[in-house]
DNA sequence: CTGACTTTGTGAACGTGTGCACATGTGCCT
DNA sequence: AGGCACATGTGCACACGTTCACAAAGTCAG
């Protein structure tokens, strides 16, 4: 078949679910599930139905009226549009706590994005080993970027050196960062950044619970999928 | 003055952006300043000027035209609002990679989070000791957050493990969660639930970053605050 | 005390996201 | 072959969030 990418743009929000129904997906795959129905997929999800529905229909017609969605073809379909055809190599500055943890959590590596690199700007955390990789000097970063066909980063220094890591990732050609720093970071016109702070959630939920005064039930939205409760 | 806490609802968007406000104040205030506009703390947390002024007006009437708000005060009434007038400790479920990171990581306490405790199923991990705190055996759950006043779980278990995890969290009396593990947590209603999934971010990135196809710019929203790119 | 200037607080318009409800299309069973 | 049961895809109405624009309220200089 002749390629057809319209290049339709897809809600943000619809963007931030799929990653949550390519993973279940993929499980229910793995479970030799062959078909599975937008109610189905929105209960293991945690979302409605028609969301479910509103969702794929972004992505094309890829249902059958009366039977569902197949599942290897919408795992397929859901890769394809999140660029999940190929691996996004990733480069993690900062290697203290954080930064090892990251490398050594296998997960990353598993779900198509590989470990790149590691560097930090103290030579005492040069050349341990972790995950596998061997920790560099941040100097090396335009080196390993280029070689290694890096475009995403992955700020996990102190507060007070993100906004320089950040600076150095984007000069060494990242074009998409996730920062754990917490800090704002400024980054120029093209390049995407999305943060994840543990502090910032855990004050979300002090929020909720301070205000839990006795009535207790909420439904508190979460980052993406916009759910927090069931019963 | 007499308490008039009102409890008006305030917006999920506006609740996820306050920790951000609140730590972009408490670092002015290190920095003696006294007095900000309302402009000047939406350049600092990248985001409208507006925005932030309806934000800070569901806490009531705290500026002054003319000068701009009281960075101080605001601090005060930030916390206040988001239940940070006192500490909420919380409990880690899981000491592995993620686990050990978090609890090592000093930025929850000083944040009004101390690690009350870290739990895990293997009898190998116990006893450990990470960030001055001793790693427990996964029953004695139970006695931790009764005997600490815990209502904070943090799931940091792979992801098999993570449901049980949080059943157990709220067996034990935990009325908040925050979820690391890659796995939609069901929850009796009255729980709420947060998730921060690392390879959901990098998805989500990928997606746009697939799409940069030469044109290269893009205003992508983060999870709390709208934000993406600065020039 | 007056007037110019600054900055808040908010009404109103707009845009995005959600969820219902149903027509439309598909497969199965008789 | 026909009809029935089922599940998708989407138009529509509503809720939520964002941004503009401006009146109201305060400051400060002279």
């Amino acid at each position: 078949m002749p390629v057809e990418r319209v290049r339709r743009r897809i809600p943000e929000a619809t963007v931030a679910r799929l990653p949550v129904y390519l993973r279940i997906l993929v499980e229910q795959a793995n479970l030799e599930v062959e078909n599975i129905s937008s109610e189905g997929l929105a209960e293991l999800a945690g979302v409605n139905a028609a969301k479910v529905r509103k969702d794929l229909s972004y992505l094309g017609s890829y249902g059958t009226r009366g039977v569902g969605y197949e599942v290897a073809f919408l795992v397929y379909q859901i890769r394809r549009e999140l660029g999940l055809t190929h691996d996004w190599p990733v480069v993690i500055v900062g290697a203290g706590n954080l930064g090892q943890a990251l490398a050594g959590y296998g997960g990353f590596g598993e779900r198509g994005f590989p470990v790149a690199g590691v560097v930090d700007i103290d030579p005492a955390k040069l050349d341990s080993v972790i995950g596998g990789v061997r920790v560099r000097h941040i100097d090396d970063l335009g080196q390993i970027v280029q070689s290694r066909q890096v475009s995403i980063g992955v700020v996990a220094t102190p507060p007070a050196a993100a906004q320089d890591a950040a600076d150095r990732l984007v000069r060494a050609g990242v074009t998409s960062i996730l920062n754990f720093a917490p800090v704002v970071l400024g980054v120029p016109h093209g390049v995407s950044v999305r943060k994840v702070d543990l502090a910032v959630e855990l004050q979300i939920l002090s929020y909720y619970e301070q205000r839990r005064v006795g009535v207790g039930f909420h439904a508190i939205g979460s980052n993406d999928s916009g759910r927090g409760a069931s019963a």
